[in-house]
DNA sequence: GATGAATGAGACTTCATTCAT
DNA sequence: AATGAATGAAGTCTCATTCAT
């Protein structure tokens, strides 16, 4: 079957990709053999190595595919002018996100990776990089406390920790137990947001601060 | 035979335990053999199986033995009766005990656990019920709040999977980059407690809330 | 279709041939995939299979190809009615092919072709018919034989033996050691031929087939 | 089976070597699979890789035996104070030697080593140094010439060189025809040492350093 | 004729675990 | 209790060859 079209390899490549995290999220790498993953993809073995050059190689494809993902959900949230919406949409956008059962498949693969970047030098660099977009959020920061929408005193590397810990550790309990409480979650995270990291918009609009309904 | 044996079988279980935490941390559970942890440990391959069952099974014991640090440090800061300091020391000595070198080797064998954790049930057990020592904080929670310490309209529950994801959030960006700047992390961390966490004590304690160096 | 087809499926073959070649003289046959010869022919697999049943023909094609020019050379030194110097271009003729630098490229895939005599039949009656145009050498030893040219007493298939070892050893040695002198192994084999191999020219001179009793 | 002897470490190493040496002088190193030498030996694969850390291993432990007996052999030839009889020795000792059908089946794996050595670096430097004891021959001429017992005009260097192509010359031509005839082969080698090689003992040993331009 | 993606058997090697000593 | 040689199933990956296009 040759000359094919780019599409077609496109498809292939997807394919064996989306056996594979189901085969991962479901046993883990390690335990996944490439057999596992050639009958998911109702590939053979054979093919299989004509898209990736190897197991690993597959687990760093997922990575960065995740990381892209990810990437560019913070950047079209981050993008937004009004500050205050721009965070509560990073925040929203990450838990709907997470909301979705096919998506949570993906995330236990993702938390495998966490511990691969721990082993692999190639899953590292994607995922110090990567998993966080800390960079949008740091540019994000300081542009901010310099319109002066976020309070400034606050150092833009460590609220990228912060954000970036809440994000990391709701996946992490997510894939532990599914029946988490999102929304609870989410008012914590927006309070969070409005509370602490928002800047007095002007004189006299107190109100965000006093957390009124307490 | 008297305690002296017992000693004995426990130094010689430690030294098994540590050659393990060694090979993990380094190359990770499964890119670990028996034959490196046997080497590391200085102990024959038939030893090994006279005190663990398996090599899963040493994965477990480190599991558990994790939690149980966790869930003494936990304990240890949440019995303070003042709430503030309380949490300020719960934060702080996650934080400082992350900052001890050793440690964090060991850390990075629990970030793997936390992977585990989504393939073995028996570690998933651990990891659920202890790595946050979740229930502790809930229960914190819903106590100082009865005696308005804490303010009342937020879910413990939510808390306390908050509180975690930034204390797992810490130890996986730690892992991940050891540069990573705890005082900023800290200094938010303690900010979130008194700024979002903490009621109004009473009138005339307000220099809690005006965080006065912003 | 006129002759123009098969000039261009020659060169074809040629093209595949000269690139295995290539290749086997890096590799070896057996560490060298098709996808090697594939890349250096610049061809298709696919077509590699319309002018070559398989892999081990590519060898046998090779190895008849060496055969064939071995033969050509010695028929042609051979010939030559003076016995002296037919003998001495014989040897001459080989060391000089062999000084070539192509050539000696090519002799490293005669060395593998010979171990694959031992595996494989139709390598094995290329190469023991083949290799040593040993029935010409004997042939002409018996001719000059008779005609008083060579000493009468040696065996002519013994001879013959000889005369192929010296060859076999040398491609050898080269091939190893592509420094070794060649002109000092040439004034040996010379002298050989007119000490051990020529009848003394002169009526009378029985003495060199005596062999004194030393 | 713990703490095992020398002696039965030892006979475990042969056990596997004479199964890979049965199989390679069969089939060729590349078309013996490690199961069939599993097969042929008795033991379990990983039993193999107990003593021998790969397939390649096994080939340079065969290649490094073969040598060490030819060089004793050689050794023990040249160590002889006369002369012609190390010489004949040599030649009766390493043809003796290639007429024992079980040596001779080791020597078709010599075969194949040889060519191994264009591909294998540690190969090609057993074989280099070892194939043929060249140095000590070369040795062995140069102290002879000294005692004006060898023909002081030859090149120490090329005399091996030749000496070396007769042996290999012969193992190979023996190797793809067993039937080959060894008296004659030796009766021609011992003539050329005789002939060639051996100064004249007795005063008025000119002529055969003169060697006419012929 | 030419292509090259696909195949799948089979290659080498590893490794957790056992058990005779 | 301790040893470590032995096991053999299972793992990843290669590769000669085919055949639809």
């Amino acid at each position: 079957m040759p000359r094919v079209t780019d599409a077609y390899r496109e498809s292939r490549r997807r394919q064996i990709l989306d056996a594979s995290i189901e085969c991962f999220a479901r046993e883990g790498f390690h335990r996944t053999s490439m057999a596992q993953i050639i009958a998911e993809a109702g590939v053979s073995a054979g093919t299989i190595y004509l898209y990736f050059d190897s197991k690993e190689e597959i687990v760093e494809a997922i990575a960065e595919e995740r990381h892209a993902l990810e990437s560019a959900l913070a950047a079209t949230a981050l993008a937004n002018p009004d500050t205050r919406q721009a965070l509560h949409d990073l925040a929203d956008g990450y838990l709907n996100w997470l909301s979705d059962p096919i998506e949570q498949k993906r995330r236990r693969v993702t938390v495998q990776v966490w511990a691969e970047a721990l082993r692999s030098d190639r899953v590292a660099s994607i995922v110090r990089d990567g998993v966080g977009q800390r960079q949008q959020i740091i540019d994000f920061v300081r542009e901010r406390q310099q319109q002066g929408h976020l309070v400034a005193s606050l150092d833009p590397d460590s609220v990228s920790r912060v954000m970036l810990s809440l994000i990391l550790g709701f996946v992490l309990q997510q894939a532990w137990d599914p029946a988490i409480d999102v929304n609870g979650y989410r008012s914590i995270l927006n309070e969070m947001i409005d509370r602490l990291l928002l800047a007095e918009p002007s004189p006299g609009k107190v109100d965000r601060v006093r957390l009124p309904k307490r």
